[in-house]
DNA sequence: TCTAGAATTTGATCTACATCAAAATGCTTT
DNA sequence: AAAGCATTTTGATGTAGATCAAATTCTAGA
């Protein structure tokens, strides 16, 4: 039941039949509800997932209990918390499934594992790397200086045009760190 | 005069000294005065840069022309547009030296040369990637999202103590997105 | 040492978005 | 279909930091 396992991987970068035949068995496969938590703040982040559909948020919680949603990943995106996967310290966020979500998992281990036996592995983890660092970077740090609450809104909402249906106003209003309120005037053409 | 190259190479990772033997070459030392720009908007980023000493700011020009600071890196760090870099696209920031430096750069073409050539070069670059993301990315997004214009100057300071004599008022306000006036008055504690 | 331009500080007002409170709407479960 | 809860919307008021204008301090060159 991998079928759609190698063309994830393939995706990511070529790699020889021989290594992908090693390589897939290093992945499993996981069904999770939404509400199902990834990753929770303080554990370390052993997992990568390849989420092959669905829907989840990053957050963090600060010491008053509120969370804050940093980002969403949908559909086919790599999902993990990379500072914490690579530094092997406790994850500063957490990670849940906000609508039900199909994954591939590698742990960490077999990663490393991997890197040291194949040279095309590693080649192909570079790429990886760098896919996720675009994906979870690109002009997000410029947005948040620049742009103001409807101008993030609007950027949202074109790259993710289904995000309004999936995602609950409360959750993306913490994305954009603005409150709810502002966030259904900005909606309403109010702001 | 590559004294200091060697011991950088090795900070990032280990590399067997025959394989440093043929990375070393891949780099030239170059020395840059404040004003110099290591790269401007619109040109693809050819280069990754170890810095050994000096200062760098990473900027935005918007449509009216005006220049808003993304980061600034200080002494012993990595220096490059990753997004440009990898992607091979035109860079949407500048980066140009605050404070006379001196680099090692190494190109593109070399470090791909190098990727195929060598798995131990691979194991090293991913190590470097790595390093590259936490430095640019760890907490940024969060504090941007989460701290007021006070907490980031605070935690600026704090990581870099050495900031306020070594970049200018209007350049840590343009980081912290605030106005200069705004800046001076935190700095005098009115507010 | 003097001077001009740049950098920084101070003051007065304005605005985007927060906060608090309440009303309206939508979604489940029986 | 009604009840009950969660989500979204609306309204009134407060505040951090912007903007505009001017004064002051620093700094580099003559």
């Amino acid at each position: 039941m991998k079928t759609d396992l190698e063309p994830f991987i393939l995706s990511i970068n070529n790699l020889d039949e021989t290594i992908l035949q090693d390589v897939t068995p290093a992945f499993r496969h996981y069904e999770y509800p939404k509400g199902y938590f990834l990753l929770k703040a303080g554990k370390v982040c052993d997992q990568l997932w390849f989420m092959t559909k669905g829907c989840v948020r990053y957050f963090y919680t600060d010491e008053n209990g509120k969370e804050a949603n940093t980002w969403f990943s949908l559909d086919e995106q790599i999902v993990t918390d990379t500072i914490s996967f690579v530094t092997r310290k406790p994850a500063q966020e957490s990670i849940q499934v906000v609508e039900d979500a199909s994954f591939y998992a590698i742990d960490c281990e077999a990663i490393q594992r991997l890197l040291k036996k194949h040279h095309a592995f590693a080649l192909w983890y570079i790429k990886l790397v760098e896919k996720h660092y675009i994906e979870q970077v690109e002009d997000r740090i410029a947005d948040l200086q620049f742009l103001d609450a409807k101008q993030r809104y609007e950027k949202l909402t074109t790259l993710y045009p289904s995000i309004t249906n999936r995602i609950s106003l409360g959750h993306i209003a913490s994305y954009l760190n603005i409150t709810q309120e502002t966030l259904s005037r900005i909606r309403s053409g109010k702001l």
